[in-house]
This record gives structure tokens, C-alpha cells and sequence, in this order.
DNA sequence: CCGTATTAATTACTTTTAGTAAGAGACCAC
DNA sequence: GTGGTCTCTTACTAAAAGTAATTAATACGG
């Protein structure tokens, strides 16, 4: 917890702070479907709210991630797709949810649904 | 956010559950490279409190990822290392990695190391 | 002996972040 | 006008993370 000390970058770190939060890993594996509207997306990442929703968006929008596009109507539609960058995620994804699958398969899917439930946030859908 | 629902396991948001918090990924980073003490973490691991590593470790042992060995000794030692699960890891880790990575070269380092900075976390190491 | 150093925690407290729920604006169909 | 749709905000509460001081056990220097 020193202060003002030479420091490198730490590439692993720089992939956490842009998907920090298990909300935006999750928006982002919905956009790699394709172009969503915000509707959508609330109801395809189950459990986001609203605010953490639009929040998120907003952050991958300033992270150069996703791209969004607001359509003049009313009511208002707003589409949200990844950018180039954004879609570089792809593997990533993969790898996280390849993971995910295989760690179940050990440990009996009531296993994890036990630690997923436990003291800490109860990600499903 | 309706509750009492069919729930379906999503893999990706396991590995976010089994991961979340920056520093889970950081102290899995450096037992990849061999059994650590508790002190090395915290001077390997930039950044953490004493609080979150006890923490962290004591989450990732539940979840069977880390090992932990206390020798009976004044000073205690206690060591951490990395179980198979937990190096079923690597590949993960790797990909996070090599991301990051790519997204320095892509956005240059200054770039980056404002929005690591910004409001979020400054993760650094 | 007596104070100091060491290691792995823990505890009390503050700050930051996430979650919940209600509302706001803009217009259209009825 | 009343209700409905859609994308956000805002105010408030709860949970998590960060900070800093403290502990237990003992060896070691003087």
C-alpha cells in the first residue's frame, strides 16, 4: 500500500478493471448474440437493474467496447452492439464460460449452486 | 429481477462468482508460479490489504482452488499453493492476460492508465 | 529480564460500490 | 385525459472493500 512508487501495468489487471463487475462480463456475452436494444438486455442478463445496467453501458461505451446508437422515436430505442475492440472479447469469453462449465461438471451442479447462493452474489441465468 | 423462477446455471457467471473481486485473479496469478507465504502475496499482490488477502484466500480455499499449510512454527508460516482446479486456471489467467495486453497496445498506455485511474480501481502491478 | 521484531490474522471504523424502488419525460392509442 | 411503452435518473439502503490499529506467540539482542 506504498505510495508514489514505480509501477508497471499488469496486463491481467488492465482485463479486470475494463469487465470489473460480473455485469459487464455478462452484457458482454449477450452482445456477442448481436446488436440488443437496452430492453433486451435487461431481460437476457437476469438480475441486472436498471441503474447497473445503464451504468455499465456507459462505462463500456467510455472503454471503447460498445458501441451505442439512440433512434429519435417515441418511446425511445437505443441499440447497443460491440465495437471491434469490444468483440476481441470473444475469446475471452469463451474461455471464462469453458471454465465455468467444466468446474461444474466436477463439482456436481448442487455443489456450486451452494457457493453460488453462499455469502456471495447468486449469478444465474 | 422476478423471483421464483426456472433457473439455468450460466458457466461464465460461475467463473465470475468463483473469481470476482480483481484480487482473486491477481493472487491466483502469482501461485501459478509456485507456492507462496502469506507475506510474499502481500508484497507480490500490489495493492492488497491484509483484510483482503485473508479474505480472499479463505473464499478461494472453500472453493478449492488454493491449498493452505500452516507449519507449527513462532513466527507462524503458512503457506499457499495452487490445487488442480486451481490450475485448471492458467488458461483462463492467460487469455485475461494476453487481452490486456493487446488492448495497452491497441489504446496506448497513457490511455489506459487513465481509465485505470479514473473511478474506478487502480489496479497496478 | 525487557523491549523489539516477526508473521498471519482479526477488529473497528470509513468509504465506496451495488441493489431497490419509485419517478420522469415524451408521445401514441384509445 | 388515462394508460402504456421505453430509457434513464434519483433517492435511499445494504453490502463490500479499504484503512489502520491490535493480537498471540516466541526468539533474539543487549
Amino acid at each position: 500500500m506504498k505510495k508514489n512508487e514505480p509501477m508497471t501495468i499488469c496486463p491481467c489487471a488492465i482485463t479486470i478493471a475494463m469487465l470489473s463487475s460480473k455485469w459487464k462480463i455478462l452484457i458482454i456475452r449477450e452482445l456477442l448474440k448481436g446488436t440488443c436494444r437496452y430492453r433486451d438486455l435487461r431481460e437476457q442478463v437476469f438480475g441486472v437493474s436498471q441503474k447497473m445496467l445503464t451504468q455499465s453501458l456507459k462505462e463500456l461505451e467510455a472503454d471503447g467496447l460498445v458501441a451505442r446508437r439512440v433512434y429519435p422515436e417515441v418511446p425511445p430505442r437505443v441499440e447497443y452492439s460491440l465495437t471491434d475492440d469490444g468483440n476481441s472479447l470473444r475469446p475471452v469469453i469463451q474461455v471464462l464460460d469453458a471454465w465455468g462449465a467444466h468446474y461444474v461438471v466436477e463439482k456436481e451442479p448442487d455443489y456450486v449452486a451452494t457457493r453460488l447462493t453462499s455469502t456471495r452474489q447468486k449469478i444465474v441465468g
